[in-house]
RNA sequence: GCCAUCGUAGCUCAGUCGGUAGAGCGCGUCCUUGGUAAGGACGAGGUCACCGGUUCAAUCCCGGUCGAUGGCUCCA
């Protein structure tokens, strides 16, 4: 029997069965020296796997695509494990797969290992990779595999073989070092043109926290030296952006060390927190929301109804009121089902939509704390929509409107939406999922949203759509999610009254935007590095004379006509030169910086700089600068106005 | 919670192979009043995270606690 190919579109190729891509070399022409893997139907094969069905080709070529980055890392993975095994004898092998932006490979290790270890297993790397080594794949059954593992300790790679059941298992070795492995490798060592060692950690074996710990060391490659270059200075760029840094830089918020966790705003962070706030309620007034503000700490009964005390009680804090138990609310719900539940509503009262602003605690492991993003207590943008069945998919595209026009107006211009469906464990009928899971389906059906879909991620109460979105330097966020409720209307007996005067369950819809509003305004940190847009940021103008003594009466009555209008402004009168008071201001990221010296003064103007440099070259009316800036204010717009042709 | 690393002035970091510490920035005072990214001089600031152990002597060595960072697990 032989196998059939078609080489890059055009080429008819015929090989005997269990043939191998580097036969199809030689059509591969003026590439075929670049040539390190093939993709057959889509499905990455290296040049040492027999292959066992014909298909379309195409040719992997050493360059940046995520094939070729892929087959380089794993590669790269393995020539790290075998420089590990060089240096220390006594190592057993766990797993070394590729990740996005690189490897890892986890070891069994009694030496501890440390970043100072990198330059010795570097230094190894270099010479495995210079003495390019051929792989070789070597295809066997269980039996022979146990042969090759003879007395070798190697109980993971053992565990792993026990669940590939009678499947083909392969191995992949390089001068003296083995690997059980699936493949697919480079040609030799020698096509790794560049990688470095990032970092070393512990991670469970299978990921699973009853397994022991293994030691981590993380890394990256390329071809390329340059594109390891590129890659590492991206890395230096994003540190630059971390909000943990710019936050107590631009004394925005911190942390102390009284309140593992919990977050302390100070003037500046309050201001991007009351900004974003008073953001949302114009959009909730927009969209016919009410608002509530329910208690941060309520009565443990409430939590036994809900079913958070025996799903979430080892993340909530109690504590005791006048002898009786009391909980520090994780969510938002039960408190706002009160609310609901406190009136009597018909049908014709339906749609209601109650957003709240809620302060909710979680317990956290100490270790997964990380500055904004992961913190102990936090404020939902909560909202719950109570509806009938009917109008559940207006209320589901009326989220998605929302959540698209919030993102936007942020610069968040890409998003994805993922839509997760019924787990095994999970309460309410099939009908009720059927319907839920339909409402959800032809709601981003109706927008034209493509969607990915998550079966079986659900919620235990019902099904629901995440939203991720992509900041400025394409890092992905989950903020959004819309979830349909089965759970609550029942434990809590929601109802409402239909046209017949009988009471029905009302379809609880629970959504929020930014999720997190500490969160949120880390990633916005992130995504602006620190440059917010005027009506974010916590200062917007500077008022700079250029000599303290003689403009310095002029300097100040142009702040207080700013601050009259509500503009967020500040003078700056220290005895510092000019140039030096600027510099301070532009590390800062103040949006506008006014010099006023003596033409300024004759003529009731201010010579506008801005923090992107740009210089105004007119000196502008303070009544111009003034409407001006409002305006750009106002509009929320994303870019300095003022200035721009 | 687990593994690893770290904790020295408000900040960034030196340093001490055990004899109680230093720089730059920042801050204060003075000189300088400067036209668009660091003018100059002087000065004040530290129980070297906390608790315990070893030692004649600990910021340094050892143990513990707390906190931070990078991961794992979990999650907004």
């Amino acid at each position: 029997m032989s196998l059939h190919f078609v080489v890059e579109g055009d080429q008819q190729v015929d090989l005997p069965e269990g043939a191998k891509a580097d036969q199809l070399l030689e059509y591969a022409g003026k590439i075929q020296k670049k040539v390190i893997g093939i993709q057959l139907d889509g499905k990455i094969y290296d040049m040492h796997t027999p292959l066992h069905g014909g298909g379309e080709v195409n040719y992997i070529v050493k360059d940046n695509s995520p094939e070729a980055l892929h087959l380089l890392r794993h590669t790269a993975a393995h020539v790290m494990a075998q420089a590990v095994m060089r240096i220390f004898k006594d190592v057993e092998f766990a797993i070394g797969p590729t990740i996005e932006d690189g490897f890892y490979y986890d070891f069994d290790l009694e030496h501890t290992l440390t970043p100072d270890d990198f330059d010795a297993i570097e230094a190894e790397m270099k010479n495995i990779i210079k003495e390019n080594y051929h792989l070789e794949r070597m295809e066997t059954d269980q039996d022979g595999a146990e042969e090759i593992f003879g007395q070798q300790r190697a109980e993971f790679k053992r565990e792993l073989l026990r669940d590939l059941n009678d499947q083909v298992v392969s191995f992949y070795s390089q001068d003296d070092f083995t690997d059980m492995c699936r493949g697919p490798h480079l040609p030799s060592t020698g096509y790794i043109g560049a990688f470095k060692l990032l970092s070393v950690a512990g991670a469970y074996w299978r990921g699973n926290e009853v397994n022991p710990m293994l030691q981590r060391i993380y890394g990256t490659a390329f071809f390329d030296k340059k594109d390891l270059k590129a890659y590492l200075l991206q890395l230096e760029e994003a540190k630059k952006r971390d909000h943990k840094k710019l936050g107590p830089q631009l004394d925005l918020f911190s942390f102390q060390p009284e309140g593992p966790g919990f977050p302390f705003w100070h003037n500046g962070g309050s201001v991007l927190f009351n900004n974003i706030l008073e953001y949302m309620r114009e959009k909730l007034h927009d969209r016919d929301y009410e608002e509530i503000r329910t208690p941060i700490i309520l009565n443990e009964q409430l939590w036994h109804e809900s079913g958070h005390w025996e799903h979430y009680k080892e993340n909530m804090y109690f504590t005791d009121i006048d002898e009786s138990e009391f909980a520090v609310k994780p969510m938002n719900c039960p408190g706002g089902t009160r609310v609901y539940k406190n009136g009597y509503y018909s049908y014709r009262d339906l749609p209601i939509r109650m957003a709240e602003f809620g302060l909710v605690h979680r317990h956290e492991k100490s270790g997964v704390l990380s500055g904004l993003f992961r913190v102990r207590s936090f404020t939902q943008d909560d909202a719950h929509h109570y509806c009938t069945p009917d109008q559940a998919i207006k209320e589901v595209i009326d989220c998605l409107e929302l959540l698209k026009e919030v993102y936007n107006d942020f610069g968040f211009t890409n998003y994805t939406f993922e839509l997760s469906t019924r787990p095994e464990k999970s309460i309410g009928t099939d009908e009720q999922w059927a319907h839920g899971e339909k409402v959800l389906r032809e709601a981003l059906a109706e927008l034209e949203l493509p969607y990915q879909l998550n079966p079986g991620d659900g919620a235990f109460y019902g099904p629901k759509i995440d939203v991720h979105i992509q900041d400025a330097i394409k890092r992905v966020w989950q903020c959004g999610t819309i979830q349909i409720d089965f759970s609550m209307p029942e434990r809590f007996d929601l109802t409402y009254v239909d046209s017949n005067s009988e009471k029905q369950r009302p379809v609880m819809l629970h959504r929020a935007i930014f999720g997190s509003l500490e969160r949120f305004i880390g990633i916005a940190i992130e995504h602006y590095a620190g440059k917010f847009p005027s009506w974010l940021a916590p200062t917007q103008v500077v008022v700079i004379p250029i000599s303290t003594e003689r403009f310095g009466d002029y300097a100040e009555s142009v702040r207080r006509d700013l601050k009259r209008l509500g503009i967020r402004v500040k003078t700056d009168m220290r005895n510092e030169s000019l140039n030096k008071r600027i510099r301070d201001h532009q590390k800062l990221y103040t949006p506008y910086m006014l010099v006023v010296g003596e033409q300024e003064v004759e003529a009731g103007t201010v010579n506008v700089r801005r923090r992107d440099g740009v210089r105004v070259p007119e000196a502008l009316p303070v009544e111009q600068f003034c409407s001006e800036l409002l305006e750009e204010i106002a509009d929320r717009s994303l870019n300095l106005t003022i200035g721009t042709v």
